[in-house]
DNA sequence: AATGAAACCGCAAACGTTTGCGGTAATTTT
DNA sequence: AAAATTACCGCAAACGTTTGCGGTTTCATT
């Protein structure tokens, strides 16, 4: 059979003389197919190659997978056939077996944020080194979809779920509820206070305190912070690290100098309010960038101009703070790290099957980097 | 046992009640678990529920799907332990059993850009509308990394596959593993010309057209065009289109004028040289929106006033285009609903089972969004 | 020549569902 | 009262794998 040109047909003539049983079948298989000889429309599967090589399903399935009681000769015809017929293991018949399924799943709010998108990339490359795979899913930052997207992940069995909460989940079943059918959870940026688990976040509380104590630094006498809702954890300690750099400093904390205000939108809503307020700010620090960059587009609009008459401090570090004008001094936060470290928590967690170990936390530290919308002359 | 306050501490009664075989196994059930009554750290099966109440797995199976066979009375038997039980359908015994798993897969170049997360929004809208899930994976513009995706998603055996091919993609012999498959495949934006199958895009080609005749409208003499590799078909097409409005306007197309560069640091290594040309080109039209707002940096720290000196426009529409400054006339692309559409055509194939009916494709109509890059007074 | 051990391979159960078919009991129809 | 429905439920096979166990050969050992 070497001495044929086409492998093929060299195969397939292979396979008819090897037949024992169910010639018929065979015969049906082949003359159903059009113009795609040796391959169905639908995936091959271990029975097809037994099938054609008149053996048993185990012993394909062993030599599949190298197994030493099978001879050197079958496992080469196997994997032959395997390759011609582009056999792959069906992922669901492997999961159903094994309750294993090799995928862990992503509960994250929206992936047009730069953040979440690095954050993604740091999962990815981490699972896919580790051999698994990853089904990501937005919440859009609705408590509903979060339940939704929760479920699906139950229903498919994923080994394990890396989560960062929606800003309006308050209740939180749906995430206990992966825990108690055995699904270890990490939380990354985002956490949730009520429920016992591993995280990964940024010091946040440090970052507000460096950003706020870097506007007292060039002169700022009355700083606003822009704040997130009071739900989020992050967005606490972000004010909390506010509060507490002016305290250090020897400045009052006006409770009317900070604003619940995290979207653009909200931004151009409130910004007149918040400029006509006496004394007026010389300062700006907002939970995230997008923003801050709003603050600073809005003020230009304004009049005022920036860093001198108004300085402004973002969150997150994305590529926006560097194409706006002034460019943003902001916190930066590394998301692909954040991803990376969460996935390694979550996998060792599948792997060593230690869901019973004590709740880990990492905690990065961001750094500040200063940029135009902060640097005064003084 | 209505007149019982606890309705969990109820319905175990009548568990254990209802059992006439195995009452070993319920028991060694309950006495397993710790602190969580009714509820195991693996997924409740419709086994489960059969043992409990004593009845055998068709039943339930019947009775959960409100099959006729089935009494009121042990529907509502059923549906109660189900829901005490958190009992979630396996759906990997689900796509066993019925060959589809009601997953989608995705292929994408890179989330990060805003564009292809503006399409994930819409595929996920369209698939969960459908009931489908969604299982999105990154290529990183890498052709070895969309060949491992393509084939995990065919491992999990999704119904179908809505792909984005990479920059670096030049043989496509993982998209066609997955057609031979019987998975269906819709490309969006960035089609594979060799591939015969549905297809949503934007005409480019017409929205570089505009862009160019845009800039020759508003005095630009030497346009440059700052394009994408020429394997990328949306690459070629805005290209054309470039020079095609040229020459309708009986302006010459210098092939000297057209630059493979569509990064960021693409841009930072050849500006320069772009810019110390003779005679000095006074428009650019770049390929992307990331490229065209560096140009601008670029050209502004180079002392050229934008856009009296050089106008520029990019092409995407991502709202970066609003922060940079001056903001940036760009050409919209749609993402949200090529990603919409492209599923709709996907789930068409899906339920149809129509593989065999011909290509279809979409084309989207982009429109010229005029900013302050090319906001000459004429 | 009988025994033992390799070397190879197949049977069948299991994972969680669905579903055609058959069966029993209760109810209705003659 | 017999027959025919009707109402309700269980058996078992199937989807694609893996794997413990048992079964044949073959070959080397006494």
């Amino acid at each position: 059979m070497q001495t044929m040109g086409d492998p093929l047909a060299a195969s397939a003539i292979l396979a008819v003389m090897q037949l024992n049983t169910n010639v018929f079948t065979i015969f049906m298989k082949f003359s159903n197919e059009r113009s795609k000889p040796f391959m169905s429309t639908t995936p091959a599967t271990i029975k097809d190659i037994a099938r054609l090589l008149g053996i048993s399903v185990s012993t394909v399935s062993r030599a599949l997978k190298d197994h030493p009681d099978i001879s050197a000769e079958t496992k080469e015809k196997v994997n032959e056939i395997a390759r011609k017929l582009n056999y792959r293991p069906n992922a669901l018949a492997l999961g159903l077996k094994s309750s294993r399924s090799t995928t862990i799943g992503v509960i994250i709010p929206e992936i047009v944020h730069f953040f979440f998108s690095t954050v993604i990339s740091g999962i990815e490359d981490a699972a896919y080194e580790a051999g698994y795979n990853v089904m990501v899913c937005q919440s859009n930052e609705m408590y509903e979809r979060e339940t939704i997207v929760a479920k699906a992940l139950l229903d498919h069995r994923v080994d394990g779920v890396l989560v960062s909460i929606a800003k309006s989940s308050a209740k939180f079943d749906h995430l206990t509820l992966l825990q108690d059918n055995g699904i270890p959870l990490v939380f990354f940026d985002r956490v949730c206070s009520f429920i016992e688990s591993d995280a990964v976040v940024v010091d946040d509380y440090k970052g507000a305190y460096m950003a706020t104590e870097h506007l007292i630094s060039i002169g700022c006498k009355n700083i606003v912070h822009l704040a997130a809702p009071e739900n989020l954890l992050i967005g606490e300690l972000r004010k909390v690290g506010y509060c507490r750099a002016l305290e250090d400093h020897n400045m009052a904390v006006d409770p009317y100098n900070i604003y619940l205000c995290d979207t653009r939108e909200k931004v151009e809503e409130k910004i007149h309010r918040i400029l006509s307020r006496d004394p007026k700010p010389d300062g700006f620090f907002a939970v995230n960038d997008s923003t801050a960059i709003a603050v600073l587009q809005e003020v230009k609009k304004a009049g005022y101009r920036v860093p001198e008459d108004i300085a402004i401090v973002g969150f997150g570090d994305g590529p926006n703070t560097t194409i706006c004008s002034p460019t943003l001094t902001t916190v930066e936060q590394n998301g692909y790290e954040i991803g990376y470290e969460a996935t390694r928590f979550l996998l060792d967690r599948i792997t060593k099957c230690n869901t019973g170990a004590a709740a880990r936390k990492k905690v990065l530290t961001p750094v500040l980097v200063k940029r135009e919308s902060t640097d005064r002359k003084v």
